[in-house]
DNA sequence: CGGCATCCGTGACGATACTG
DNA sequence: CAGTATCGTCACGGATGCCG
């Protein structure tokens, strides 16, 4: 077998870029940043993604130190995938990344997948050090650990624990805070979202 | 023609990945943040692209914004290609990609090609704000402006005008620098950086 | 049923040759 | 100089099958 393809250049982003610059990888680092997961269930997030190509992804992230693969303690028996520390090291390139493309993720295509915690980066720049919100869609809830150092960013689902933050909003108004165009706060004002919670920032939301 | 490949979800990371997320995309953007290049020079500069792709990125990548083909005036008669604001702004990408990169730069391999204006993306965050800076490699030299709001943002050979400080150091120094193992202080002290100019930063550095 | 491996058709890629 | 044309190879996407 030859080596796999790489670019061959003494430059740190074409060396990112051999270690993440293939299809699906990055995507599959998004989905692990919510926590671990199940091939299957990776494989239900990441809608074309072929069985083959995941599975040959996942070996090349785990011998690259991106992800490790952990036995769940019987009854279960199965595996699932999580990102290391490494892997996890990629938050900023996914910030990045995310923060271009709201320019150009206009409306919702008739093709177009959704998951609601795919929302939970953009917000997570805007809350940053929030602590624990939960947030609420129409497509789903999620959580998110606003500017916690390690641990998963984010999850499916509701919190494990009471949050300091409970949001109510819809992808619209989501879009249009993550794209700086409107302020939380702004927000909060004119309706468009619902806040709940004890903590911090949700008393400073409610007092507007 | 069917509609070119994409991952159809409505996330935002996605959507930046289905305009850059091809294999050179990113590539080609460095290469031009370097300022404007001919088509010739781009595929010097990025050995193992082939022709056929290059032609392809670039219309892929004019048709959406990212760069934009100018014809210089006669004589030259040459059309030369440059980097749109838009694509400018994939600059926090390319230097998250760099800085996550860094730790997988490692030795300089037999196969791999440098050029010097490649270590330009890691030495701009490091001198933020720092003016016009000429850098001295033994791979060749180029110079950055860092801070600067637009414009290119760095560019191969000297600089155009007399730059604020002028760095000599080799590669190893380099890439220490970039990864935060040394600082720039300290890399002056040990005699692994040679300092000119007048500007403040290059009078800072040879106070020490 | 979850976690792949295999097969196959299509498209993307890389190298070379060729052209306005 | 700046690409287009051609072609062999490989990666990808979809479906199906196997095996615990």
């Amino acid at each position: 077998m030859p080596p796999r393809r790489r670019y061959d250049q003494y430059c740190s982003v074409a060396r990112a870029l051999d270690l993440v610059g293939d299809r699906w990888t990055l995507l599959i680092v998004r989905e692990l940043l919510a926590g671990a997961r199940r091939y299957t269930d990776l494989h239900a997030d990441l809608p074309g993604v072929s069985t083959d190509v995941l599975a040959s992804r996942l070996r090349d992230m785990e011998r690259d130190g991106l992800v490790t693969r952990r036995r769940l303690p019987p009854p279960g028996a199965v595996s699932v995938y999580e990102v290391t520390p490494r892997g996890r090291e990629l938050l900023p390139v996914l910030q990045a990344l995310g923060a271009w493309g709201e320019a150009a993720l206009g409306e919702r295509g008739p093709t177009d997948a959704v998951r609601a915690h795919w929302f939970a980066l953009p917000l997570l720049r805007l809350l940053d050090g929030e602590g624990l919100v939960e947030v609420h869609l129409e497509e789903g809830l999620f959580h998110l650990y606003a500017g916690s150092a390690q641990g998963p960013v984010c999850g499916d689902g509701p919190a494990p624990v009471e949050p300091d933050a409970r949001l109510v909003l819809d992808t619209a108004t989501c879009t249009a805070l993550s794209r700086g165009e409107l302020a939380l706060a702004d927000a909060v004002r004119a309706g468009r979202v619902e806040v709940g919670g004890e903590g911090a920032l949700a008393k400073a939301l409610r007092e507007l």
